[in-house]
DNA sequence: GAATTATATTATGTGTACATATCATATGCA
DNA sequence: TGCATATGATATGTACACATAATATAATTC
Protein backbone atom coordinates (compact mmCIF):
# COMPACT_ATOMS: atom_id res chain seq x y z
CA UNK A 1 0.00 0.00 0.00
CA UNK A 2 1.94 3.51 -1.33
CA UNK A 3 0.96 6.59 0.79
CA UNK A 4 -0.71 7.57 -2.52
CA UNK A 5 -3.99 5.02 -2.15
CA UNK A 6 -7.20 6.97 -1.10
CA UNK A 7 -10.70 6.49 -1.78
CA UNK A 8 -12.10 7.41 -4.99
CA UNK A 9 -15.52 7.90 -4.22
CA UNK A 10 -14.45 10.00 -1.61
CA UNK A 11 -12.67 12.54 -3.76
CA UNK A 12 -16.18 12.23 -5.93
CA UNK A 13 -17.56 13.76 -3.13
CA UNK A 14 -15.54 16.61 -2.42
CA UNK A 15 -15.26 17.32 -5.77
CA UNK A 16 -19.63 17.75 -6.23
CA UNK A 17 -19.37 19.66 -2.15
CA UNK A 18 -17.09 21.94 -4.21
CA UNK A 19 -19.19 23.15 -7.68
CA UNK A 20 -20.59 20.78 -9.12
CA UNK A 21 -24.75 20.66 -9.49
CA UNK A 22 -26.64 18.35 -6.79
CA UNK A 23 -28.25 16.18 -8.89
CA UNK A 24 -31.61 17.22 -8.62
CA UNK A 25 -33.63 15.44 -11.10
CA UNK A 26 -33.01 12.01 -8.87
CA UNK A 27 -33.93 13.64 -5.41
CA UNK A 28 -37.14 12.38 -3.72
CA UNK A 29 -38.39 16.14 -3.42
CA UNK A 30 -37.92 16.86 -6.91
CA UNK A 31 -39.92 13.64 -8.38
CA UNK A 32 -42.42 14.25 -5.71
CA UNK A 33 -43.20 18.13 -7.47
CA UNK A 34 -42.93 16.54 -10.70
CA UNK A 35 -45.35 13.39 -9.93
CA UNK A 36 -47.49 16.12 -8.25
CA UNK A 37 -47.47 18.21 -11.12
CA UNK A 38 -48.35 15.13 -13.44
CA UNK A 39 -50.93 14.12 -11.21
CA UNK A 40 -52.65 17.71 -11.04
CA UNK A 41 -52.70 17.58 -14.79
CA UNK A 42 -54.29 14.71 -15.43
CA UNK A 43 -56.64 15.33 -13.13
CA UNK A 44 -57.65 18.37 -14.85
CA UNK A 45 -57.59 17.10 -17.98
CA UNK A 46 -60.08 13.92 -17.10
CA UNK A 47 -62.22 15.94 -15.09
CA UNK A 48 -62.43 18.91 -17.39
CA UNK A 49 -66.30 19.25 -17.91
CA UNK A 50 -66.77 19.35 -13.96
CA UNK A 51 -64.51 22.33 -13.50
CA UNK A 52 -63.35 20.98 -10.16
CA UNK A 53 -60.09 20.84 -8.71
CA UNK A 54 -58.37 17.78 -6.97
CA UNK A 55 -58.61 20.00 -3.68
CA UNK A 56 -62.28 20.77 -3.98
CA UNK A 57 -63.47 17.26 -4.85
CA UNK A 58 -61.47 15.61 -2.08
CA UNK A 59 -63.43 18.32 0.05
CA UNK A 60 -66.79 17.17 -0.99
CA UNK A 61 -65.86 13.74 -1.33
CA UNK A 62 -65.19 13.99 2.34
CA UNK A 63 -68.29 15.52 2.90
CA UNK A 64 -70.65 12.84 1.44
CA UNK A 65 -68.95 10.32 4.13
CA UNK A 66 -69.37 12.55 7.07
CA UNK A 67 -71.58 15.59 6.69
CA UNK A 68 -72.25 18.10 9.25
CA UNK A 69 -68.48 18.81 10.07
CA UNK A 70 -66.69 22.06 10.90
CA UNK A 71 -64.20 23.25 8.62
CA UNK A 72 -61.05 22.30 10.98
CA UNK A 73 -62.03 18.90 11.10
CA UNK A 74 -62.50 18.49 7.25
CA UNK A 75 -59.74 20.14 6.54
CA UNK A 76 -57.80 17.75 8.67
CA UNK A 77 -59.01 15.04 6.78
CA UNK A 78 -57.61 16.14 2.98
CA UNK A 79 -54.20 17.24 4.58
CA UNK A 80 -54.48 21.13 4.06
CA UNK A 81 -54.63 23.98 6.78
CA UNK A 82 -57.43 26.38 7.82
CA UNK A 83 -56.14 29.10 5.78
CA UNK A 84 -56.42 27.28 2.37
CA UNK A 85 -59.33 25.00 3.41
CA UNK A 86 -61.58 28.72 4.10
CA UNK A 87 -60.83 30.06 0.79
CA UNK A 88 -61.49 26.45 -0.93
CA UNK A 89 -64.81 26.20 1.01
CA UNK A 90 -65.94 29.72 0.28
CA UNK A 91 -65.58 29.00 -3.86
CA UNK A 92 -67.55 25.65 -3.38
CA UNK A 93 -70.23 27.72 -1.17
CA UNK A 94 -70.22 30.05 -4.31
CA UNK A 95 -70.48 27.93 -6.36
CA UNK A 96 -73.62 26.07 -4.73
CA UNK A 97 -71.99 22.81 -3.61
CA UNK A 98 -71.81 22.74 0.24
CA UNK A 99 -73.39 24.65 2.13
CA UNK A 100 -72.30 26.29 5.99
CA UNK A 101 -74.19 26.72 8.67
CA UNK A 102 -73.96 27.79 12.47
CA UNK A 103 -73.56 25.48 14.60
CA UNK A 104 -76.10 26.50 18.01
CA UNK A 105 -73.77 24.81 19.83
CA UNK A 106 -70.49 26.44 19.50
CA UNK A 107 -70.83 29.47 17.81
CA UNK A 108 -67.08 29.51 16.64
CA UNK A 109 -68.00 26.89 14.10
CA UNK A 110 -69.74 26.73 11.09
CA UNK A 111 -70.94 22.92 9.99
CA UNK A 112 -70.69 22.13 6.13
CA UNK A 113 -72.93 19.53 4.37
CA UNK A 114 -73.29 19.20 0.49
CA UNK A 115 -76.46 20.33 -1.02
CA UNK A 116 -78.00 17.92 -3.86
CA UNK A 117 -76.15 19.96 -6.32
CA UNK A 118 -72.89 19.08 -4.27
CA UNK A 119 -73.73 15.64 -4.12
CA UNK A 120 -74.83 14.67 -7.46
CA UNK A 121 -71.90 16.51 -8.86
CA UNK A 122 -69.35 14.03 -6.35
CA UNK A 123 -71.47 10.83 -7.82
CA UNK A 124 -70.65 11.97 -11.13
CA UNK A 125 -67.48 12.32 -10.58
CA UNK A 126 -66.29 9.28 -8.96
CA UNK A 127 -66.07 7.11 -12.07
CA UNK A 128 -63.93 9.73 -14.29
CA UNK A 129 -61.33 10.09 -10.45
CA UNK A 130 -61.03 6.34 -10.72
CA UNK A 131 -59.95 7.01 -14.31
CA UNK A 132 -57.69 9.96 -13.20
CA UNK A 133 -56.09 7.31 -11.04
CA UNK A 134 -55.41 4.52 -13.56
CA UNK A 135 -53.90 7.42 -16.08
CA UNK A 136 -51.31 8.52 -13.70
CA UNK A 137 -50.21 4.62 -12.40
CA UNK A 138 -50.38 3.93 -16.70
CA UNK A 139 -46.78 3.88 -17.24
CA UNK A 140 -46.21 1.17 -14.32
CA UNK A 141 -47.16 -2.20 -14.21
CA UNK A 142 -49.93 -3.24 -11.99
CA UNK A 143 -47.46 -5.01 -9.30
CA UNK A 144 -45.49 -1.49 -9.51
CA UNK A 145 -48.58 0.63 -9.23
CA UNK A 146 -49.50 -1.13 -5.79
CA UNK A 147 -45.82 -1.10 -4.39
CA UNK A 148 -45.95 2.79 -5.50
CA UNK A 149 -49.12 3.49 -3.49
CA UNK A 150 -48.00 1.33 -0.66
CA UNK A 151 -44.43 2.99 -0.51
CA UNK A 152 -46.10 6.23 -0.30
CA UNK A 153 -48.75 4.97 2.01
CA UNK A 154 -46.29 3.70 4.48
CA UNK A 155 -43.58 7.25 4.05
CA UNK A 156 -46.89 9.53 5.23
CA UNK A 157 -47.98 7.75 7.99
CA UNK A 158 -44.48 7.41 9.09
CA UNK A 159 -44.02 11.43 8.83
CA UNK A 160 -47.52 11.35 10.58
CA UNK A 161 -46.39 9.87 13.23
CA UNK A 162 -43.37 12.32 13.02
CA UNK A 163 -45.62 15.37 13.73
CA UNK A 164 -47.76 13.96 16.75
CA UNK A 165 -43.90 12.80 18.48
CA UNK A 166 -43.09 16.56 17.94
CA UNK A 167 -46.06 18.55 19.09
CA UNK B 1 -75.98 -23.36 -7.53
CA UNK B 2 -78.76 -21.63 -6.12
CA UNK B 3 -80.65 -18.49 -7.73
CA UNK B 4 -79.61 -16.22 -5.04
CA UNK B 5 -75.55 -16.48 -6.09
CA UNK B 6 -73.80 -13.32 -6.99
CA UNK B 7 -70.50 -11.81 -7.03
CA UNK B 8 -70.00 -9.63 -3.85
CA UNK B 9 -67.21 -7.82 -4.98
CA UNK B 10 -69.59 -6.06 -8.12
CA UNK B 11 -72.44 -5.52 -5.48
CA UNK B 12 -70.23 -3.58 -3.15
CA UNK B 13 -69.34 -2.15 -6.53
CA UNK B 14 -72.41 -0.74 -7.20
CA UNK B 15 -73.17 0.65 -3.46
CA UNK B 16 -69.82 2.58 -4.14
CA UNK B 17 -70.86 4.28 -7.46
CA UNK B 18 -73.99 5.07 -5.81
CA UNK B 19 -73.67 7.14 -3.00
CA UNK B 20 -70.58 6.34 -1.21
CA UNK B 21 -67.24 8.43 -0.60
CA UNK B 22 -64.50 7.69 -3.04
CA UNK B 23 -61.35 5.86 -0.94
CA UNK B 24 -59.57 9.15 -1.71
CA UNK B 25 -56.83 8.16 0.92
CA UNK B 26 -55.65 5.55 -1.33
CA UNK B 27 -55.47 6.97 -4.37
CA UNK B 28 -52.70 7.84 -6.26
CA UNK B 29 -53.21 11.39 -7.00
CA UNK B 30 -53.79 11.98 -3.39
CA UNK B 31 -50.90 10.58 -2.15
CA UNK B 32 -48.37 12.53 -4.03
CA UNK B 33 -50.14 15.45 -3.37
CA UNK B 34 -48.89 14.68 0.42
CA UNK B 35 -45.97 13.49 -0.30
CA UNK B 36 -45.10 16.57 -1.86
CA UNK B 37 -46.55 18.92 0.93
CA UNK B 38 -44.33 16.18 3.67
CA UNK B 39 -41.40 17.05 1.14
CA UNK B 40 -41.61 21.14 1.19
CA UNK B 41 -42.44 21.42 4.92
CA UNK B 42 -38.60 18.99 5.08
CA UNK B 43 -36.76 21.07 2.93
CA UNK B 44 -38.67 24.21 4.26
CA UNK B 45 -37.02 23.11 8.27
CA UNK B 46 -33.79 22.12 7.03
CA UNK B 47 -33.30 24.99 4.87
CA UNK B 48 -34.91 27.70 6.83
CA UNK B 49 -31.67 29.78 7.30
CA UNK B 50 -30.76 29.47 3.96
CA UNK B 51 -34.33 31.16 3.14
CA UNK B 52 -35.02 29.74 -0.49
CA UNK B 53 -37.53 27.32 -1.74
CA UNK B 54 -37.16 23.85 -3.35
CA UNK B 55 -38.27 25.45 -6.76
CA UNK B 56 -35.50 28.81 -6.27
CA UNK B 57 -32.73 26.46 -4.71
CA UNK B 58 -33.40 24.16 -8.00
CA UNK B 59 -33.13 27.08 -10.50
CA UNK B 60 -29.65 28.40 -9.02
CA UNK B 61 -28.73 24.38 -9.33
CA UNK B 62 -29.28 24.17 -12.72
CA UNK B 63 -27.61 27.43 -13.55
CA UNK B 64 -24.30 26.24 -11.54
CA UNK B 65 -24.86 23.30 -14.13
CA UNK B 66 -24.90 25.54 -17.42
CA UNK B 67 -24.72 28.95 -16.92
CA UNK B 68 -25.77 32.07 -19.57
CA UNK B 69 -29.26 30.10 -20.12
CA UNK B 70 -32.55 31.79 -21.22
CA UNK B 71 -35.59 31.49 -18.92
CA UNK B 72 -37.95 29.09 -20.84
CA UNK B 73 -34.60 26.96 -21.25
CA UNK B 74 -33.94 26.93 -17.54
CA UNK B 75 -37.47 26.58 -16.47
CA UNK B 76 -38.01 23.08 -18.82
CA UNK B 77 -34.99 21.87 -17.15
CA UNK B 78 -36.56 22.36 -14.09
CA UNK B 79 -40.05 21.64 -14.95
CA UNK B 80 -42.23 23.90 -14.23
CA UNK B 81 -43.86 26.95 -16.66
CA UNK B 82 -42.66 30.49 -18.24
CA UNK B 83 -44.86 32.48 -16.00
CA UNK B 84 -43.57 31.04 -13.14
CA UNK B 85 -40.36 31.02 -13.82
CA UNK B 86 -40.51 34.64 -14.65
CA UNK B 87 -41.39 35.27 -11.23
CA UNK B 88 -39.15 33.29 -9.73
CA UNK B 89 -36.11 34.30 -11.57
CA UNK B 90 -37.46 37.65 -10.31
CA UNK B 91 -37.35 37.02 -6.56
CA UNK B 92 -33.73 35.36 -7.68
CA UNK B 93 -32.30 39.14 -9.25
CA UNK B 94 -34.10 40.99 -6.39
CA UNK B 95 -32.17 38.56 -3.73
CA UNK B 96 -28.95 39.19 -5.63
CA UNK B 97 -28.56 35.77 -6.59
CA UNK B 98 -28.65 35.63 -10.28
CA UNK B 99 -28.65 38.56 -13.17
CA UNK B 100 -29.83 38.60 -16.60
CA UNK B 101 -28.28 39.90 -19.41
CA UNK B 102 -29.51 40.61 -22.74
CA UNK B 103 -28.74 38.26 -25.91
CA UNK B 104 -27.12 40.41 -28.21
CA UNK B 105 -27.72 37.08 -31.06
CA UNK B 106 -31.52 37.34 -29.79
CA UNK B 107 -33.29 40.45 -28.52
CA UNK B 108 -36.22 38.53 -26.96
CA UNK B 109 -33.82 36.79 -24.76
CA UNK B 110 -32.36 37.42 -21.52
CA UNK B 111 -29.32 35.24 -20.43
CA UNK B 112 -29.20 34.11 -16.52
CA UNK B 113 -26.10 33.45 -14.57
CA UNK B 114 -25.48 33.24 -10.90
CA UNK B 115 -24.16 36.15 -9.20
CA UNK B 116 -20.69 35.40 -6.89
CA UNK B 117 -23.86 35.12 -3.92
CA UNK B 118 -26.08 32.80 -5.85
CA UNK B 119 -22.69 30.39 -6.50
CA UNK B 120 -21.70 30.26 -2.63
CA UNK B 121 -25.70 30.08 -1.60
CA UNK B 122 -25.96 27.09 -3.79
CA UNK B 123 -23.27 25.27 -2.73
CA UNK B 124 -23.44 26.07 0.96
CA UNK B 125 -27.22 24.76 0.85
CA UNK B 126 -25.61 21.13 -1.04
CA UNK B 127 -25.36 19.45 2.35
CA UNK B 128 -28.65 20.50 3.57
CA UNK B 129 -30.67 19.73 0.71
CA UNK B 130 -29.18 16.13 0.53
CA UNK B 131 -29.89 15.61 4.36
CA UNK B 132 -33.30 16.87 2.98
CA UNK B 133 -34.07 14.10 0.45
CA UNK B 134 -32.73 11.59 3.84
CA UNK B 135 -34.95 13.06 5.71
CA UNK B 136 -37.96 12.62 2.91
CA UNK B 137 -37.28 8.90 3.04
CA UNK B 138 -36.39 8.15 6.82
CA UNK B 139 -39.48 5.75 7.38
CA UNK B 140 -38.50 4.04 4.67
CA UNK B 141 -36.10 1.13 4.83
CA UNK B 142 -32.76 1.79 1.83
CA UNK B 143 -34.28 -0.38 -0.36
CA UNK B 144 -37.20 0.57 -0.29
CA UNK B 145 -36.36 4.60 -0.97
CA UNK B 146 -34.09 3.32 -3.81
CA UNK B 147 -37.66 1.59 -5.22
CA UNK B 148 -39.54 4.57 -3.92
CA UNK B 149 -37.08 7.20 -6.16
CA UNK B 150 -36.94 4.49 -9.18
CA UNK B 151 -40.85 4.24 -9.62
CA UNK B 152 -41.50 7.41 -8.96
CA UNK B 153 -38.89 8.08 -12.36
CA UNK B 154 -40.55 5.65 -14.16
CA UNK B 155 -44.04 7.02 -13.74
CA UNK B 156 -42.51 10.28 -15.09
CA UNK B 157 -41.06 9.34 -17.79
CA UNK B 158 -43.49 7.81 -18.73
CA UNK B 159 -45.64 10.37 -18.82
CA UNK B 160 -42.69 12.73 -20.52
CA UNK B 161 -42.81 10.49 -23.34
CA UNK B 162 -46.78 10.81 -23.43
CA UNK B 163 -46.30 14.25 -23.81
CA UNK B 164 -44.28 14.01 -27.14
CA UNK B 165 -46.38 12.16 -28.75
CA UNK B 166 -49.03 14.17 -28.07
CA UNK B 167 -48.18 17.20 -29.28
C1' DG C 1 -38.86 41.53 -48.93
C1' DA C 2 -43.54 41.39 -46.99
C1' DA C 3 -46.64 38.54 -44.54
C1' DT C 4 -47.27 34.67 -41.70
C1' DT C 5 -45.79 31.96 -38.09
C1' DA C 6 -43.02 30.85 -34.11
C1' DT C 7 -40.65 32.04 -29.88
C1' DA C 8 -39.18 34.59 -25.41
C1' DT C 9 -40.87 37.27 -22.11
C1' DT C 10 -44.19 39.69 -19.31
C1' DA C 11 -48.83 40.54 -17.45
C1' DT C 12 -53.22 39.04 -15.49
C1' DG C 13 -56.39 36.05 -13.15
C1' DT C 14 -57.55 31.85 -10.48
C1' DG C 15 -56.33 28.42 -7.24
C1' DT C 16 -53.55 25.99 -3.95
C1' DA C 17 -50.29 26.22 0.30
C1' DC C 18 -48.85 28.07 4.48
C1' DA C 19 -47.20 31.47 8.06
C1' DT C 20 -48.90 34.87 10.94
C1' DA C 21 -52.21 37.91 13.09
C1' DT C 22 -56.85 38.97 14.62
C1' DC C 23 -61.32 38.16 16.51
C1' DA C 24 -64.98 35.78 18.77
C1' DT C 25 -66.18 32.13 21.48
C1' DA C 26 -65.12 27.97 24.65
C1' DT C 27 -62.81 25.72 28.09
C1' DG C 28 -59.56 25.14 31.79
C1' DC C 29 -58.06 26.13 36.17
C1' DA C 30 -57.36 29.02 40.26
C1' DT D 1 -66.51 33.64 39.20
C1' DG D 2 -62.67 35.36 36.62
C1' DC D 3 -58.78 34.99 34.00
C1' DA D 4 -55.60 32.49 31.11
C1' DT D 5 -55.52 29.48 27.48
C1' DA D 6 -57.25 27.03 23.56
C1' DT D 7 -59.90 26.78 19.39
C1' DG D 8 -62.66 27.94 14.93
C1' DA D 9 -62.77 31.12 11.51
C1' DT D 10 -61.16 35.00 8.78
C1' DA D 11 -57.70 38.24 6.80
C1' DT D 12 -53.18 39.35 4.95
C1' DG D 13 -48.87 38.48 2.64
C1' DT D 14 -45.66 35.52 0.04
C1' DA D 15 -44.79 31.89 -3.15
C1' DC D 16 -45.77 28.32 -6.43
C1' DA D 17 -48.61 26.53 -10.66
C1' DC D 18 -50.79 27.19 -14.82
C1' DA D 19 -54.00 29.15 -18.37
C1' DT D 20 -54.49 32.92 -21.34
C1' DA D 21 -53.33 37.10 -23.55
C1' DA D 22 -50.24 40.76 -24.99
C1' DT D 23 -45.81 42.40 -26.81
C1' DA D 24 -41.49 42.25 -29.02
C1' DT D 25 -38.44 39.95 -31.87
C1' DA D 26 -36.99 35.91 -35.03
C1' DA D 27 -37.64 32.71 -38.46
C1' DT D 28 -40.18 30.95 -42.30
C1' DT D 29 -42.59 31.06 -46.36
C1' DC D 30 -44.44 32.76 -50.42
Amino acid sequence: MSRFDFDVAAVRLNFASMSAAYDYHAAPGYLMRRAHQLAVAIFAAETASFDLTPVQFAMLNALLDEPGEDQITLASKVAFDAATSGAVIARLENKGLLRRDADPQDKRRKLLSLTPAGEQMVVAMKTAVAQVQNRITAPLSGAEAQELTRLLSKLITGHEADWVTRL
